[in-house]
DNA sequence: CGGCTAAATGAGAATCATTGTCAAACTCAG
DNA sequence: CTGAGTTTGACAATGATTCTCATTTAGCCG
């Protein structure tokens, strides 16, 4: 065992950063795979497993967010607020997104689950359509 | 072309009903496959394709409700209030739950969205958590 | 600056939920 | 009852995601 306590920050390989960049310079939410064909069109040859990896891992660390559309694809994307929880109004065509809060969703949840006798509270609230750009386009 | 216009009500068959049945005896969330498992285990021989064209059947004529977990499994419940759009309150561990109203939130989505220019808005409000009974079992 | 080792990668196989195929069985209007 | 259009079921085919494992590499030490 390691000496040193607590989990090691991950490794800052070359693919990781090109996702992390990848993702930064785009405020849509994508798949993984749609992720690894930007990727490679911008001439890296990540692997696609890598991605997959990628993206799970900076879900996880909270550093992009992920969502799951009702087809049971995931999606991922750079927020402007990492870290903070948030919620979102995305465009089911494009995949354009902006960030919103719900009012008092937060401690409603909490309240509701408890009179109830749930714990381990979780949610999801997301707001779909399609955006003013993509409405333009006869989508 | 049949003379008669719009589309026909869908046959009632046996395999249907059975279905249709398995889900009014329960108050659960549950996967195609999990209820193929249980008509199975109750006699029947429906086959999986089948399970799968019900639910989706049910699920587009409203008469069932349908969710997409974080892992992409689509679960399906006979809610009491059918018909009537709600949210849940669902046990990640069991998959019971209740029917939950969530005050102002469609008018509130609404209003966001057109905020945005945001079209053909659309939305997805779930909450889950560790029932009290799975709490006690220790999940 | 090399050397070293555990972590990360990539190519392809393997999973898993779900959908498609198509001949056979069945519902139901007439 | 009968015929025609539906629905079914066994099984192949998908498509997204995960796993395997040999090979590369980041990060640490001297
Ligand atoms: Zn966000
Ligand atoms: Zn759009
Ligand atoms: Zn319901
Ligand atoms: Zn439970």
């Amino acid at each position: 065992m390691t000496p040193t306590s607590g989990a090691s920050a991950p490794r800052m390989t070359k693919q990781r950063a090109a996702v992390l960049d990848a993702l930064s310079a785009s405020d849509e939410f994508r798949s993984a795979q749609s992720w690894h064909d930007a990727l490679r069109h911008e001439g890296s040859t990540v692997g696609l497993a890598t991605v997959y990896r990628s993206l799970q891992a900076l879900a996880e660390a909270g550093e992009v967010d992920a969502v799951v559309t009702d087809t049971g694809e995931t999606l991922y994307r750079r927020c402007g607020a990492v870290d903070e929880h948030h919620h979102h109004l995305r465009c089911r065509v494009c995949g354009a997104a902006e960030d919103i809060e719900v009012p008092q969703f937060e401690e409603w949840a909490e309240k509701v689950a408890a009179e109830h006798g749930f714990a381990r509270i979780d949610h999801t609230v997301e707001i779909t359509g399609v955006c003013a750009a993509c409405t333009a386009k006869g989508h």
